[in-house]
DNA sequence: CAGTATCCCCCCTGATACTG
DNA sequence: CAGTATCAGGGGGGATACTG
């Protein structure tokens, strides 16, 4: 990545995540890591992504301090890889893909997954982006500054 | 895009809208939508993208839905590129986004722009998980079902 | 200005083989 | 199982030139 230097140094937040996470499969490795995969072999099957290119991403995200390393869990000798507090940080970003491709993706009745209150089943509620002070705001009642 | 046939045929929303979105330049593209920006050379000026793959990615994203052309404002017989309801629909993945990007990848000081309320120029709230009934979730009160 | 057409090259990817 | 090393190919990307 770092394919635009330009947009970089723009100051930007949106490019410097896209910098970051924009890549084909670094999101869909993210949301893995989410459900629970934890092992090289876990995000392999998952996704069908080759080893070599496998192991380049995990190496890039540990590099960005968006997973971090640690022993093995079950005693053997490999490693296993967890979100940190700031890979932790992308899930409304998750969230949000999600919801919008429930709401625009898949025809009426066609199976999907679900995200879900883990307490009582129920899925969660829609995101709002809110004012300061409360008020729901829709893309119009922005503006971009700075 | 359409890389991974399986894993939309998975029935994930997350996959099925990275498979939409999820190419480097889209979401780019679509921020400076957000931002303003109709016009071809606009968006090219802007990212410094190439006219190849930006009539690409622009054709691409009307294909999907997520753009619509409309005649120039100007009275010229150029088109405009304009978001759709569901294109619109990415901006709360934009925000989240931009607001992990402002937390992690910036460092104190540094200037970057911001995304205030129209109405009274104040930044916008963070945003929240919530469940249905409108508790704060983190990630690790959720889970995935389906 | 707003694209389309062409070309060439680089790099990314997947496949395979190998090691601990 | 968890990677690393290597290799060949294919396609996306930029640059350039051209058109309305």
């Amino acid at each position: 990545m770092v394919k635009r230097v330009s947009l970089w140094n723009a100051g930007c937040p949106v490019a410097r995540s896209l910098d970051a996470i924009g890549d084909w499969w670094s999101l869909l490795i993210i949301r893995d890591a989410f459900d629970g995969m934890r092992r090289f072999g876990e995000f392999q099957n998952g996704l069908g992504i080759s080893k070599g290119v496998l192991a380049t991403r995990l190496r890039d995200l540990v590099r960005r301090g968006i997973f971090e390393t640690a022993p093995a869990s079950d005693g053997t000798a490999y490693r296993e890889y967890v979100l940190t507090a700031k890979g932790r940080g992308l899930f409304p970003v998750i969230v949000a893909l999600r919801q919008w491709g429930e709401d625009h993706l898949f025809a009426d009745g066609e199976d999907r997954s679900s995200l879900v209150d883990r307490e009582n089943g129920e899925p969660i509620a829609r995101l709002v982006i809110r004012s300061a002070d409360g008020r729901s705001l829709a893309w119009s009642d922005t503006r971009v500054t700075g």
